[in-house]
DNA sequence: GCATTATTGCGACATAATTGCAATAACTGG
DNA sequence: CCAGTTATTGCAATTATGTCGCAATAATGC
């Protein structure tokens, strides 16, 4: 088993919850691949998991904090949390579609939980998102 | 004819497009809400426009850059963009679903744009979401 | 392994979003 | 300011997206 899906594992039995096979797929579908919009999970599960089950473990994952969704473009998509993956920010190319992972910045992180502590907010997570086009768009303009 | 109104008016001439009483309802239900998810401004408009029509004209706004949608919480909320408003952020109260506007700020701005460039990315906007509690849930845990 | 209990898949339902088309309203030039 | 032209609307039907109850099935603890 892989050092992933044991955490996966674990995560779920803690909290008192079991792994089964439909999980084990989504998990599997969600780490070897960029966020997924509830439907291209469906689809790439195909029909191995139910599509109600897919809204049921995603659902489920959520509320364990195993996976969050987030804004990209026009659509919300899951990925794995920050707990499977580290903590990163996006870019989505308006023009083509493409995502792009942002790695972390210590000064933009210390911005950010300093706007939230000086409304007096509790902040248990935040999500930047940068729209415009990627250098492949923005150099055949 | 308020200013703001005006501004669609001219905005949307620019374009080619006609300013039809629709377009000036749901602009005016924008204009004085907060951000609202597509059920809420269908309600809001009761009758006087049909919720097919509230689609396309949000859909034409976005096309415009007269509106943005961006996600807050959960759902899917619609607002002006930052040419009909002041570029801000947002806060989500976890709990009970408040939203917080938070004013903008140069050093947060700044650290952005430095991503952004850093990674030869063009960009053309962004959004911030803050999740977490709000002051009273905070405090009543 | 076996019993217990949670989870799944299925079909039915509920809600959200889109589309075609005839009726209507907005813009243009005179 | 009016009539002709064209875009836009409202309506009804359709499709897509998400949820639910329940019997069958699979996972866990012993």
């Amino acid at each position: 088993m892989n050092p992933e899906l044991k955490k996966l594992s674990e995560v779920l039995k803690n909290k008192g919850q079991s792994l089964t096979n439909p999980r084990k797929l989504v998990f599997e579908v969600l780490s070897s691949h960029k966020p997924q919009t509830m439907n291209e999970l469906i689809n790439l599960l195909g029909k191995s998991v139910d599509r109600a089950s897919v809204y049921r473990t995603v659902g489920l994952f959520e509320s364990l904090g195993i996976t969050q969704r987030l804004a990209l473009g026009w659509k919300y998509k899951i990925e794995l949390s920050d707990a499977f993956t580290h903590h990163h920010h996006h870019f989505s190319c308006m023009k083509c579609g493409l995502i792009i992972t942002l790695q972390d910045n210590s000064d933009l992180e210390a911005s950010i939980s300093l706007l939230a502590k000086s409304q007096g907010l509790t902040m248990t997570d935040h999500q930047l998102e940068i729209r415009g086009l990627c250098q492949d768009c923005a150099s055949s303009t």
